[in-house]
DNA sequence: CTTTAAGCGAGACGGTACGTCTAGTCTTGTT
DNA sequence: AACAAGACTAGACGTACCGTCTCGCTTAAAG
């Protein structure tokens, strides 16, 4: 999203509906038709916007749709489930089913092979995407100390914490995208089974 | 690839020369424009060809891609480094080589993105691609069961040979693509602990 | 209009039907839009033909607007009326008639305004527009020795002929475009007059 | 020109200064673009003007151009050179330099072709480009009569000033512009001679 | 000396057309 | 037949201008 009446005041401001409207024309768009046969033009139409308006705030599609994207991830929350075992097969489920919804599995995937090759985008889908995500592994790691089922690192972020976090995203897009099996309540106990015993063994 | 010269042996005999040069030029042209920016036309003129002969071989780009990508995958193969755990990081690590490699990385997504809405790709990766990957954890397992270090399953494949690929897989493209860390010996190192040491606490 | 099947033959020819389509939407969209709201997108259209084929034959607005007025231009002829005056009242009726031609009066004018700064145009309007008028001009002077009205010159082309060209024409021009007065019978009588007289004085 | 301070009194009266700049910076970019690449927003910041500044004075490009245009005609006068053959090959050479300046052959044809569907720009251009031109030619028949070097008319104006008009202005634009050749003292002699004794003989 | 109405610079807006590019097909003549 | 060449239809691309509008500020005549 861009910076709305920026320091300047002069002239006219840009609408703050149009932003919206265009996100989420833009995820409507992607469900119906996918990352490839996505077009501006057809965006800004169905946001009741000029094309000229899209690429005013948006430099390109991917930009577009990774911030279209960031607005799903937006809905990952991590509630309470009482113990470190219980927030883990949530953290998985949870981010299964955003997966499983088509403009989020259809989007993802572009956005990461396009930043394959744009430094600008591979930096914009850090800190809209992945960082919404990290925020979640963080935050049940800080709970389970409280809780006092791991102890409290004097290093802070811990050792690991990279390495859980691209296990568990790793491993559910990869079942879910590419082995297209489904993430059921009896994969993500046997998933977390295994990563969190082999934590315990490894001394993370 | 196609099936040249297939039953009928009427007319010109399809140039087996032109696949491998088509090919090689969509590996070029994935690196220096990256998927999005890659047309057949361009490959077509890279390859010596003309563009009617690369339609007559392949239905669209996602297939020629695929194909592709499928060559690079077809470097993956197992050498046996003497123990469970010394394999699984010399996976870890070819497998972390392979993506590394700017084709590779730029296609992969891209193709695995274009499969979310399209059954037939999906089919086609999971044919050339996926299985060559599955090919290696297998046998990995059908060794460490040879050498003794986990037991024979009675059922074959065992039940946790699923889960045991998409964590192998989904982490090491995850690290890589999106965390754009690199997967060196050490991180292969603590993966293989934590996922061996799971494995075996959860009886996998 | 463009060279169809050049020197090489390799490849599908360009069609011959396209070009006149295309000459034939030109004029028609002339008369209905002007110069300044013609689109080459609205003429492909019009012609049923894409957008590229156009291009493909010819750069821009002003060289296409000049072909099609040059077709127009094809219509000037000049019957033998059996006397110089007769010939040239003739020819300046018949150049006031082409001139009323809503396609004419709004394209003529405007391709000598682009011309001005464009040299390729000047070249162009003067092989295709200017040089078809002014065969009109040669050949009545070739007639009128010929019927021994005038004598024959010495020099060919005569020192004058020039000169009669750019008032003829340039004085119809203007009279139609710019006073917007009607070149009838009377004013080309008296015009022919004028210039006749003028030019025996003279010793034309 | 627009009308400044109106009748009405209220409000901040519009800049005199602004109107001159813009008219300037017309002229500059009629000189540099050409009439069809000519865009009011470019005109408006070389005048250092807001484009609502321009659209508030003038309806469109047409007529903008059209007074930026009358502001070269203004150049024009009819200084006494003593006899009517003088007075016209004077005529005849100041208009020709006249057209010879870049913005002035540029804009002239191009407003032309605009008014050609366009009655309220050809009235315009009547009054501001037209009038101008035409008192030049009513000027130098008084002066010829009050030398008495043509008979007084009853009627005024005479039958033939309109005939003389565009005989002099289409032959000197049609050779500046359609046929590209100067018109020096040489070629301004002979045309007058042509003009002149024509008219005579005539009876004009 | 305050209204108050218009002018002003800035710039976003919905549009339209641009000229280029690509997809995928079709039409030549050649191999 | 398959091939190289290249024209073809269809339509998206991202840019440039159009003429309008919405702002907040300035300017002077009217009250």
């Amino acid at each position: 999203m861009q910076s709305h009446t920026p320091a300047g005041r002069a002239g006219r401001p840009r609408s703050a509906a149009a932003d919206a409207a265009i996100l989420a024309a833009t995820r409507e768009a992607l469900v119906e038709l996918g990352w490839s046969k996505l077009t501006l033009g057809d965006v800004a139409t169905r946001a009741g916007v000029a094309k000229t308006t899209v690429y005013r705030r948006w430099t390109g599609k991917s930009e577009l749709v990774t911030d279209a994207l960031a607005t799903l991830f937006d809905q990952l929350v991590l509630p309470d489930r009482g113990s470190l075992r219980a927030d883990v097969e949530g953290v998985v489920l949870q981010f299964a089913d955003l997966l499983e919804q088509p403009a989020t599995k259809t989007a993802l995937m572009a956005v990461v092979a396009e930043a394959t090759h744009d430094e600008a985008l591979r930096q914009r889908l850090r800190e809209k995407i992945v960082a919404r995500q990290k925020r979640l592994v963080v935050e049940g790691r800080r709970r389970a100390q409280s809780r006092g089922e791991i102890p409290a690192d004097v290093t802070d972020p811990g050792p690991q914490i990279d390495l859980i976090f691209d296990v568990i995203a790793g491993a559910v897009v990869h079942r879910t995208l590419v082995s297209c099996e489904p993430v059921d309540a009896d994969w993500a106990s046997r998933f977390t089974a295994v990563l969190l015993d082999g934590l315990a063994a490894a001394g993370g």
